[in-house]
DNA sequence: GCAGCCCTACCTACCGGTAGGTAGGGCGGA
DNA sequence: TCCGCCCTACCTACCGGTAGGTAGGGCTGC
């Protein structure tokens, strides 16, 4: 997976005191998100450390472990951030661009959790213990009846809730993931500032025209 | 990757006339979607269709052409219909609407084949010898152009164009691609005929709603 | 001493791809 | 008619290489 070209990419701003264990977690971000789980070999990962795969075994029972302890740290960030957000005291369209720019927000400081819950969308979970949609399940169900909640009072216009949230999560992971892909399209690095500031500009104000009634 | 499991979904419509060439490119379409280039074996492929894999090579030179050439059949198919439905002499709404529509009839008819693209995009192309944004900016500046010109004449509110077709592009394939991962959010099989008619209507409700002034 | 960490050396299973051979159909010439 | 030839399609056996994982030795710091 030529594994030199991202090197540099984890060692930045490690700060030189990470613990191993750690430094094969950040390692393994990378990779996973890169090549995927049967793309990346435990080898690369090592590398990508400075280590040997079996040290790495010494930390980590097996591939799958690993995977699953990656993926079990990218959801606790997510949800605090997520929850965090949602808690905010505010209401109406307020609290639903409240949300989008934190969702946006966290995907942008961390580009490579994106393309792993993809890619973990894609294959359904089987890589992974836990199921994935029904840890998201109570979130998703909160906010389809807050939904409900503000049509029904006028605040917004009436959709079909569910439906509204899928496209606002493919609205919102879609430009992270496939950022390789659209790099083609719009003649610039998608996760450049400019580019990002242009993308979440353009997302609330979609979004406030499809809601809001004029 | 557990073939028996999709078997039938290959065997389903077979002709039971096709050439083994096909019969290869139709079993490689299943595999590659459901477990990625790296995840899928020749041996896979080849099992699917009931031969061996050296009898499988014997069609198809190496692993990468057969994938190009999966590839290959997938963007003719998709790249007819989309003209198809853009050269249609219609404007405004209507027109966005049938292009809409026509995307959607696609994914839908070819599940496989939207998985398979998604799977590229986040991949950024490294399997493939063409460039697919490439491929597809002719038509993404002529709809961008479109767009704006419709947006001048106040037939659409103003956006960004081209972020308004990425919104777009993630609206229609996020609800495929992710389909393993949504069927736990909405408890039903998101490619039943009667979620498929429901995440239409709200694609052309949505869009509507955002880009038609009231 | 000993616990934690990393190493080399090794295992089995499987990968993509090749070598070489066989079955059988189509065809041209005696 | 039928024999010899070439072709396609498929097979088994095998290649070098790499995957994940294990065994066990050595060094370092408490």
């Amino acid at each position: 997976m030529s594994s030199h070209a991202i090197t540099e990419a984890v060692s930045v701003g490690a700060g030189a005191e990470r613990s191993t264990r750690d430094q094969i977690l950040d390692a393994s971000v990378v990779c996973f998100a890169y090549a995927g789980y049967s793309g990346t070999s435990l080898n690369d990962i090592a590398a990508e450390v400075g280590i040997r795969r079996p040290s790495l075994l010494h930390h980590f029972a097996s591939k799958e472990v690993l995977y699953g302890e990656v993926f079990e740290r990218l959801l606790g960030d997510w949800f605090a951030r997520l929850v965090g957000a949602i808690d905010v005291p505010a209401s109406g369209w307020k609290k639903v661009e409240g949300v989008l720019r934190a969702g946006f927000g966290f995907f942008a400081d961390n580009p490579n959790y994106v393309i792993l819950m993809r890619r973990e969308a894609i294959d359904g979970g089987v890589h992974l213990g836990i199921d994935l949609a029904a840890v998201l399940r109570p979130l998703f169900d909160e906010a389809a009846d807050y939904f409900r909640r503000e049509m029904d009072a006028g605040t917004f216009r009436q959709q079909n809730a569910e439906q509204l949230l899928l496209t606002g999560y493919g609205a919102l992971l879609s430009y992270f993931s496939d950022a390789p892909f659209l790099e083609g399209l719009l003649d610039e690095n998608p996760l450049s500032s400019g580019a990002l500031d242009r993308r979440s500009a353009h997302i609330i104000e979609f979004f406030q025209a499809a809601l809001v009634p004029a």
